[in-house]
DNA sequence: TCACGTTCGTTATATGCTCTAACTCCATCG
DNA sequence: CGATGGAGTTAGAGCATATAACGAACGTGA
């Protein structure tokens, strides 16, 4: 894309490794989850020894932030798109499910089991608050007139920090709010493998709960 | 509670340690997750070196797998408890919430991000049917006569070998899919801190979800 | 053009983990 | 009372994260 930078050639080089890194990474947390990536391994497909990856993150911890920094991030960007080509609520929640499915182990690791005493960095939480900004505007937008408020959305009219700056009425934060818990439920338990033995298509328990909120 | 069992001294000691290891396997996964459980350390706790522990689980595997049995059996427990006190369909759902919350990472590690290529043994699966059936109960029950069809009810009606030998209709399966799907929605992003930032109550949205289904 | 300093990659090392092997010791059982 | 088998030990292989110290390559500026 931008193909002159005024970086010099050893930054592009960084950036260029660092990438290269981070794609091995996604293969391995692809096929063995984010617990087993190994700094080593990755350093060893490359033809390096182990240490000098550390040249490029300063531990693994950094590796795996970038790797849900650079998730966020296309799943934001990703229904952003979508937005900007007028898709509606349940056209973005179809998005979000697409782009679940297109790499299960990326959507677990930023909605999946947390490490605990892990903190995410302030950008990660900033690209969560506007992928919560996309789809509270389809919300609001496809909030029927009307609606009635219910203790739910009464609740939220009072705890609305996190939504401070956005324009929704209550009653879409609360549309949101529902809209986003169901579909992780669906899209979790589907992920984690819940559903493989009863015999059922997901698809249709997604597509139920769609028209269920969206009628 | 069974007291002089025909077992030997020594199995009895056996059972004992066992024990202790998962007593203090379960104060691991509660303050660092399942993924830093470590043989080693419990076994230092427990004033032992640590081989001496792969005479009780042939590795760390089978110290998970038996933490996740009794985290299943625990659940079914409670709610099989829980409904013969005579507990509806909405009570249930409570025990499950303070289930979980009681210990966040036991219901993640039964329900959170699984580790690729994990097989759960046969018998927890049976105990997960188990906790199906407790809850396919309430929702048979708690059914609203007449209940339409829906095209989740119809898919599952053809789709039903994991509740085959149970009597439900269709639509009870699909009251009990998408209640366990939306309660699982609310309890695993709440448990893994995607509600911290925004300051509401996540148990008004659990309670949300209920009355929406339980009218 | 050439020397200098930054950066990169290496090996060596400390530490911790899982898990196997070989050995000792003691309680239990016939 | 003695043989047996289970329980615990240390030693060690193998792999991981991470640091330290060293050498080589590279780009820059004189």
């Amino acid at each position: 894309m931008a193909k002159s930078d005024p970086t010099t050639p050893r930054e592009r080089y960084r950036t260029q490794v660092r990438a290269e890194v981070m794609e091995r990474a996604w293969e391995q947390i692809a096929t063995a989850g984010a617990s087993a990536l190994s700094l080593n391994a990755i350093a060893k497909q490359m033809g390096m020894s182990g240490p000098a990856l550390y040249r490029y993150f300063a531990n693994r911890d950094e590796l795996i932030t970038e790797l849900v920094r650079e998730a966020y991030r296309s799943l934001a960007d990703t229904l952003a798109a979508a937005a900007a080509d007028g898709a509606g609520l349940a056209a973005l929640a179809r998005t979000l499910r697409t782009w679940a499915l297109a790499d299960p182990q990326r959507y677990l690791l930023v909605y999946g089991t947390p490490i605990p005493g892990y903190r995410a960095p302030e950008d990660t939480t900033a690209i969560s608050r506007e992928i919560a900004g996309t789809l509270l505007d389809a919300c609001a937008a496809a909030l029927p007139p009307n609606t009635p408020a219910t203790p739910l959305s009464t609740h939220l009219a009072a705890h609305r920090t996190w939504a401070a700056t956005h324009p929704a009425p209550p009653e879409a934060l609360a549309l949101f709010l529902t809209l986003w818990t169901r579909l992780h439920g669906v899209l979790s338990l589907e992920l984690a493998g819940h559903f493989t033995g009863m015999r059922f298509a997901p698809e249709t328990l997604f597509e139920a709960e769609l028209t269920a909120l969206l009628p």
